[in-house]
DNA sequence: GCCAGAACTCTGG
DNA sequence: CCAGAGTTCTGGC
C-alpha cells in the first residue's frame, strides 16, 4: 500500500495528513514531525510512506479551515481500516454537531448496549486515526470531566472551546 | 456526597 | 487468552 503525506502548520501544532488514492487514512496532530512520522508508521507498519508537500492539498486546506473555525462538516473520503464496532463507534461520532459533547456512556447506548460499553467505545475513540475528520474530541465523560485525548489533553480543550467560540460567533445573536 | 473497588466490552500482544 | 483502556456503576461510609 502506498501512503503519502504531508505536514503543515495549524492553530494546534503541527498537522499531518495521509492519503492513499482512495482518501484519508491518517490525520494526526503534535508538536513534532518526527512524532507524527511515527505515529502513521505504527499504524501502518508495512506500507510504503512517501512525504510530499502537495499530497492531498484539497483535503489539508479543508481541515486548516475547520481549525479556523471557516468550516463547520468536514465531509471528506476516508480510506481506513477498522472492526464493525469501531466503524459503529466513529459513525456516531460523526453524527455529534459541530460544538456539542457526548459521553461515551451515550454513544455506547445509541449502538444499542444496554449494559455498560462505555469503556469499549472510549477504546474505538482512542485507536481513532483521523482525528478532526471523526471528531473523537466531542466525545466526553458522564462526569463532566473531559476523558483522554490521543493527541495531548490540552488539545481537545482547545478545539472544543474553539468549537464553542465559533458557534457564539455565528449564533449568538440569534437565541 | 465522596471514595474505593467491581463490572462491562473490545482489542492488541 | 488475558491485561488494560480516552468509563461507569455500586456500596459503604
Amino acid at each position: 500500500m502506498r501512503i503519502g503525506y504531508t505536514i503543515v502548520d495549524s492553530p494546534l501544532g503541527r498537522l499531518l495528513v495521509a492519503a492513499t488514492d482512495r482518501g484519508i487514512s491518517h490525520v494526526s496532530l503534535g508538536d513534532v514531525d518526527a512524532e507524527l512520522e511515527a505515529a502513521l508508521r505504527s499504524d501502518y507498519p508495512s506500507a510504503a510512506l512517501e512525504r510530499r508537500e502537495h499530497t492531498a492539498s484539497q483535503w489539508t486546506a479543508a481541515l486548516l479551515d475547520y481549525l479556523r473555525g471557516r468550516t463547520l462538516d468536514l465531509d471528506l473520503p476516508l480510506d481506513v481500516e477498522a472492526t464493525e464496532f469501531q466503524m459503529r463507534v466513529w459513525e456516531q461520532l460523526r453524527a455529534i454537531p459541530y460544538g456539542v459533547t457526548r459521553t461515551y456512556g451515550e454513544i455506547a447506548r445509541a449502538l444499542g448496549h444496554t449494559k455498560n460499553a462505555a469503556r469499549a467505545v472510549g477504546r474505538a475513540c482512542a485507536t481513532n486515526p483521523v482525528s478532526l475528520v471523526i471528531p473523537c474530541h466531542r466525545a466526553v465523560r458522564e462526569d463532566g470531566g473531559l476523558g483522554g485525548y490521543r493527541w495531548g489533553l490540552e488539545r481537545k480543550q482547545a478545539l472544543l472551546e474553539r468549537e464553542r467560540a465559533a458557534v457564539q460567533l455565528r449564533f449568538g445573536g440569534m437565541f
